[in-house]
DNA sequence: ATGAAAGTTGAACCAGCTTTCAACTTGGTT
DNA sequence: AACCAAGTTGAAAGCTGGTTCAACTTTCAT
């Protein structure tokens, strides 16, 4: 949290070759983003380094001794891209979140309507969470780190699903409902992902495309005789 | 985690009035359990203060001067009761795991059928997590620090749903399932409930009877038109 | 070739924490 | 009124681990 002096952005005149490069595309705190391909590499192996700590240990039992020791580089380069272990970790919550949004993505190509969408949606994800436990743990974490970045996760995911909902009752795949309703829906849908992912992906395997229809039949029938 | 040989459980003779009245019921660590009315009012205390302090900073920013401080106890008295932070956290886990048992229970009696059951303990629980914040962080974290707690939440919440559904089932008023079937939809109730409860408890206040009106609605008739 | 910017290094500092402990107080029993 | 187990106290030991920094090395544009 404290910025030391020296960090200063330097607004005069620009330096190397890019007027504006690095910013929003670097996952390296303010001011810190590499300049060069070595920093680049290096903060690769940082990132990298931390998963691993922070998925194997937890937030806490982490340190950044563990982190930079798994990256081997010193300890101070460890400050050289972010401003403290907080940061890393928020850094890490951004990445693991577009990285479960872009292994889902994929898998529902090709679907044949609003309930297959979800099928193949859940499937993927077990998939997904049963290769990557540590992203599973770095999320859920993320509640208490970094409220905020948690936050916008399953805000944004649940922002997804309904517009896939709502996208699929406008084709009359799905029963139209209103704006709370559809809200619901959405939520519910995740949170049946995210346990199903627990219990079947993280704690027990189980057949993710034999869960996943399990689950589709209950959206798509309820549970009434 | 270290266990110092003074902390040995004098086996000699039994002292008060009763033989074992402690051991289960106490929340105390082994062998701490108090043994005087003024001791159970202390350790109560404590418990009471841990509750806050871990629900309002999260365990890594909670510390044991935190709790004593609101406990209004000196610092070692803590550990007259407890092994260490993790002991306190681990018991709280356990406790809070029955309140919320406790919390839903009466309100799913005059249910009358399987369905309303699960309108009424979703309702039920909104209004519980809404008024407990605390509750529901401490249950959430329990993941990291104490994971088997965590485990045991959610493996004997899911069991009781499951059996909440399997008796609707031999009742008729459910589609009858396979095993495996039987613990996804367990499993997908428990995490539609706990999503819910983050949404529209802990995040924002919504009508829990409309929320669980609507969960029910995708429940009973699920999502096809 | 050279100079300056970028990156790297790790010892040392230090804040904050948990845990211990020996002296002290309380309150019930005899 | 004296005893003693149970409970309480808080200073201090001891650690862990985040963060700083000044010296050093690498890279690269000119």
């Amino acid at each position: 949290m404290t910025r030391k002096t020296a960090a200063t952005p330097k607004p005069s005149g620009k330096r190397i070759g890019d007027p504006a490069p690095d910013d929003s595309a670097s996952a390296a705190s303010d001011g810190k983003a590499p300049r060069t391909p070595r920093g680049e590499k290096t903060l690769r192996k940082i990132l990298d380094a931390a998963v691993a700590e922070f998925g194997t240990r937890g937030f806490s039992d982490s340190s950044i001794v563990g982190i930079t020791t798994r990256a081997k580089v010193a300890l101070g380069t460890f400050y050289t891209y972010f401003d403290s272990k907080d940061a890393v970790f928020a850094a890490l919550v951004r990445d693991m979140s577009g990285r479960v949004r872009d292994a889902v993505a994929p898998a529902i190509e090709g679907a044949s309507d609003a309930l297959d969408i979800e099928a193949r949606a859940l499937a993927a994800y077990l998939r997904f969470v049963a290769e990557h436990n540590e992203v599973y743990r770095i999320i859920d974490e993320a509640e208490f780190v970094d409220p905020e970045g948690f936050r916008t996760h399953y805000m944004t995911t649940a922002e997804r699903i309904a517009a896939r909902l709502s996208a699929g009752a406008g084709r009359g795949e799905l029963r139209d409902v209103d704006a709370l309703a559809g809200e619901v829906r959405a939520w519910a849908v995740m949170g049946i992902n995210v346990f199903l992912g627990l219990r079947f992906g993280v704690w027990g395997a189980e057949d993710p495309n034999l869960v996943a229809r399990h689950a589709n039949d209950l959206l798509r029938d309820g549970m009434k005789p």
